[in-house]
DNA sequence: CGTTATGCAACTGAATCTTC
DNA sequence: GAAGATTCAGTTGCATAACG
C-alpha cells in the first residue's frame, strides 16, 4: 500500500466517479481502476459498491476513508511543522473571508511587518468558510456573522470587533433630518448593495428579512468606493459599516443609525482547533486581533 | 452511448549480475 | 569497488469487451 493508492482512493471516494477521478488525477482510467482493485485486494474487502456502471463508497470504504483522511492530515501537519523547523520563510497563509473591506489595509500593514509571508485569499459564504476550515483547505476564516454555534467542537471562533450597520444616504435626502431610522420607513427605497456572498450583503438581507421586506436592490457592486459613489449620486441607499470610513479617509458619506436592535454584530476570526499552526499563522492571528482592537479603539474615540 | 473492467505491450525503477 | 548490462516486478496507457 502506498500514498499514490491512498490519494487515488480519496479522489474516487470524493467524486464516486472513476472517469472523472482519473481526469482530475491525470492518470488513465484503466490504471486508476486497476490501482483501486489492488488496494481492495490488499485490504481483503471491496471499498466501493459497483452498481451497474456506477461506483459508490460502501461502509468499509467510509471507515477506511476516515483513516486515510487522518493519514493525509498528519502528513500535512508534519510538512508544516518541518517547514517551520527549517525556518522556511516562504510561508503562505490561506484565508476565506466574506467581507473584504478592510483586507487591503490589514494585509498591507501585515506584509510591511512580515514581507516574507504570502497570502491566498478567497471570498466565501459563511457556510463555505466553515467547510473550508473543517477540510483544512484554509488557515483562517473571517466573517461578519458567526460561522458556528458556540458548542461546535472542531472550529475555534473569536469575535474581533463589534460593528454597527448604518444607512448611507445621498446628500439632501429627506431622511437626513432624522436622528435615526427604523427599517420600516425605508421599505420602498432603492438600495445599492454588495453581491450575494459578501458579509455586508448577508447582514443587509438579514436586517430586511427581520423587518419583513425584500430590499429593492438596483445596483450590486463589490467595490465599497463605488457603492458610496452611487449613494452620493442619489441612486439609492446602502447598508454600510463605519469601519470602511476609518480605513479609507477618502470615503465621506452621511450615515444615519438604524433603530432596529439587530444592526449590531461582530466580525469573527475562526480557525480549526487542534490543528498545528505555523509560526507565520500564529503571527497573523495575533496581528489580526491587535489590528481590530486598534481599529475599535479608533472607532470609539471618533464617536466621542 | 457512457462508464468500468480487462488483456496486452511498453515503460520504469530497483535489485542483481557481469565486466573491468 | 565502480560502472554498465540484465532481470524482473509493478505500473501505465491503448484498445476493447462488458454492461446498463
Amino acid at each position: 500500500m502506498d500514498l499514490i493508492q491512498l490519494q487515488y482512493f480519496k479522489t474516487i471516494a470524493r467524486l464516486e466517479h472513476m472517469t472523472q477521478a482519473a481526469e482530475e488525477l491525470r492518470v488513465a482510467q484503466p490504471s486508476l481502476s486497476r490501482t483501486i482493485s489492488k488496494l481492495e485486494e490488499e485490504l481483503g474487502t471491496p471499498l466501493f459498491d459497483r452498481v451497474g456502471r456506477r461506483i459508490k463508497l460502501n461502509s468499509f470504504g467510509e471507515s477506511f476513508l476516515s483513516h486515510v483522511d487522518k493519514v493525509f492530515s498528519e502528513l500535512t501537519e508534519a510538512k508544516r511543522e518541518l517547514s517551520d523547523l527549517s525556518d522556511i520563510k516562504e510561508s503562505t497563509i490561506s484565508l476565506a473571508v466574506n467581507t473584504s473591506i478592510f483586507m487591503p489595509d490589514l494585509l498591507k500593514k501585515f506584509i510591511d511587518q512580515y514581507p516574507y509571508i504570502k497570502f491566498h485569499q478567497i471570498l466565501a459564504t459563511t457556510s463555505n468558510i466553515q467547510n473550508l476550515l473543517e477540510d483544512e483547505r484554509i488557515d483562517f476564516g473571517i466573517s461578519v456573522t458567526p460561522i458556528v454555534s458556540p458548542e461546535h467542537h472542531i472550529i475555534q471562533e473569536i469575535p474581533i470587533i463589534t460593528v454597527e450597520t448604518f444607512l448611507a444616504l445621498p446628500p439632501g435626502h429627506a431622511l437626513l433630518e432624522r436622528n435615526s431610522i427604523p427599517l420600516r420607513d425605508i421599505v420602498t427605497e432603492p438600495f445599492i448593495s454588495m453581491p450575494i456572498g459578501y458579509g455586508l450583503r448577508e447582514i443587509a438581507d438579514n436586517l430586511c428579512n427581520q423587518a419583513g421586506f425584500n430590499p429593492n436592490i438596483v445596483i450590486e457592486s463589490n467595490e465599497p468606493l463605488s457603492i458610496i459613489r452611487y449613494v452620493k449620486y442619489g441612486l439609492g441607499l446602502a447598508f454600510i459599516t463605519p469601519l470602511i470610513l476609518e480605513i479609507d479617509p477618502k470615503l465621506v458619506i452621511d450615515l444615519i443609525p438604524i433603530e432596529d436592535a439587530a444592526c449590531k454584530g461582530t466580525i469573527n476570526l475562526s480557525w480549526k482547533k487542534d490543528r498545528y499552526l505555523s509560526k507565520a499563522t500564529l503571527q497573523f492571528r495575533d496581528f489580526v486581533i491587535k489590528y481590530f482592537h486598534d481599529l475599535e479603539k479608533c472607532q470609539f474615540e471618533h464617536s466621542l
